[in-house]
DNA sequence: TGTTAGCACTCTAACTCGGCGAGTGCTAAG
DNA sequence: CTTAGCACTCGCCGAGTTAGAGTGCTAACA
């Protein structure tokens, strides 16, 4: 559909664009990217391309600049891939390792790889245990009236709570009572957790089982909000388009609510492999002048966070796409090992 | 040393220059703030206290606004208690309440309150474990390779690790392990666990007890780093004196480094009760237009943790002083209910 | 029919400049 | 000691100007 010189003509512009921040003008490509063509051949191109939508004139007297259409064709036809170097890539497999030890910070190092690596704003979203199925409870007598509960979940994490029976109990109870809960809250999801629960109390638990179960029941939050890890927020500054203050501001006020951008990283990585989502594409409005590329990762095959980069629609896309496919897998990898 | 009416002048200054962040004049306090004597005098009592360093004229033809000397003067001798409103307390108490199963989700819950309350940037430094002593450790079975390894520390605070042998173990000598473990391990920090662990391995655990000390070992990260909430960054840039981009960057690219954010919370608040750091006094160049207002909490006594506010010099100290008073407190006090 | 040179035109960004207003310090009188 | 008066200083704001970049159009050329 589009001639070969009306596609580099393209290329020309969202490179530049991506490069300089400036709109690009028919003579810079003239006379960067040697076209064989004179500045008002390419300005006739420019003329077109705009008519179908993939450029865009910010005011009559200056260059192009990609519309988000253009990016959406630049990212899916022209984009090459972007080869990380190997020296680079056994850096970071080594900064990860180091922490392999604690999800959080593992899960925290990904998020400053992310952002120094891409220069703009991480988030990495912790291992969800919402849909993670119990393995095992197992509940330690601490002292007359505290019980710690440690919940073992299926693909290797813990949850432990303190909690505080209102009269002493009998420590000699326990171990029969984790047998007990372990055997029948196998396989349900710590969200359904509390409601089963709640259902279990009425079992064969015996008075001080009873009891805490409704002590354990009450004292699980209710929905358990996701962790989220942002990284180099402040990177933002260094892109031209958020000069403006208000633009700025609009962004960061953004990124302070960890909820929504938790949601939006859970919605844009919702399909497998890395997903790069331009401008209007956004689901919200604060960033439709941003681009997300986010992708998932998982423990054992079953995907279980999610990665995301946040930058203004010009950006490197090739070297971000990299970037993001590769910390997801690496981080995927070295989780998975550890459940082996 | 300074007369009444000079002292009624600073007081107007710092006051004004509080609400309004523009340099106060002369007139400006013979109108709004009644003392009963004519701009001129006021501009002679204005000159004195120039002289002695407690305001500055940032060019001859403006107001005057207060020093650091000055906000001291303020900060020690001048402001008013401010005190919280009944409701007020009760909505903060509540929101508290409503999170305390989960020690980092009431910290977080806190740093929010800070931030929301004083309109400036809340730290909240989560419950630090370095010095906390082990109180217990329980060894559990998950399967033919991997241990969890429960560490219960003193004023109730729980960490877990998932270990993985090298070859199958065997589950039945576990709880004996622990209960060695407990014994020999009791009252150490966590700080020393892995340099007395190491030390251990020699004991009479068995040739599996020794392998497991060893593991653990390994796995325990040398240094843990404080953990820290930040809120409400966005909002200096209601601070006028954050217009300038340059400046907000420079404070903002402070508060990503956690490490020295945590440093400078733990430096300030060495002394107890509340502290006031202002301006220059701060150790960190980057925040010599800032103040910090301080205080640690503590669990049974024991200092275990820290919260700050980082605001503008030209900051509301009563209100904020207050804040952060009650907050700590109420975080004391939650915390210190959990391990009764 | 596609390409190119030339040219008039448009629009922005940056700069200069003068006037306005706020505030001061000084002086002299009360 | 206080105060009114006054000359002076300086930052801010808006208007006007200029330079520069880039365009679209037209006409000539291959």
């Amino acid at each position: 559909m589009l001639s070969e010189r009306k596609i580099m003509v393209l290329h020309a512009i969202v490179d530049d664009y991506i490069r300089s921040a400036e709109p690009v003008g028919s003579r810079t490509i003239a006379r960067r990217y040697n076209l064989g063509v004179s500045p008002a051949t390419i300005r006739n191109e420019m003329a077109d391309l705009e008519e179908i939508g993939y450029i865009i004139q910010p005011h009559i007297s200056a260059g192009r600049i990609p519309s988000d259409k253009g990016y959406r064709f630049y990212v899916d036809v022209l984009m090459e891939p972007w080869v990380i170097p190997e020296q680079q890539r056994s850096d970071i497999q080594r900064r990860m390792e180091t922490h392999k030890h604690e999800i959080e910070l593992l899960v925290q190092e990904v998020s400053k790889l992310l952002s120094v690596l891409t220069n703009y704003v991480a988030v990495v979203l912790a291992p969800q245990i919402d849909l993670c199925m119990l393995e095992r409870v197992q509940l330690m007598a601490l002292d007359d009236y505290r019980v710690l509960v440690i919940l073992v979940l299926h693909p290797g994490l813990v949850q432990n709570r303190i909690i505080r029976m209102p009269v002493k109990y009998d420590p000699e109870a326990l171990p029969k009572i984790s047998r007990q809960l372990t055997k029948r809250l196998q396989g349900v999801t710590y969200r359904d957790l509390r409601a089963t629960l709640i259902k279990e109390i009425q079992g064969d638990y015996g008075e001080l089982g009873s009891a805490l179960l409704e002590v354990i029941a009450s004292e699980l939050a209710d929905t358990k909000q996701e962790k989220v890890f942002l990284s180099g927020a402040i990177s933002i500054f260094e892109q031209p388009e958020f000069r403006d203050l208000e633009r700025a501001k609009g962004l960061l006020s953004l990124l302070e609510q960890k909820e929504t951008v938790s949601n939006l990283i859970n919605t844009l990585s919702r399909y497998s492999g890395v997903q790069v989502t331009i401008g209007r594409e956004n689901p919200i409005e604060e960033i439709h002048e941003c681009s997300v590329v986010t992708s998932t990762y998982s423990i054992g095959g079953e995907v279980i966070g999610a990665i995301g980069v946040i930058g203004p629609t010009r950006m490197e896309y090739a070297n971000t796409y990299s970037v993001v496919e590769m910390l997801a897998d690496s981080i995927s990898e070295i989780l998975s090992e550890l459940i082996k």
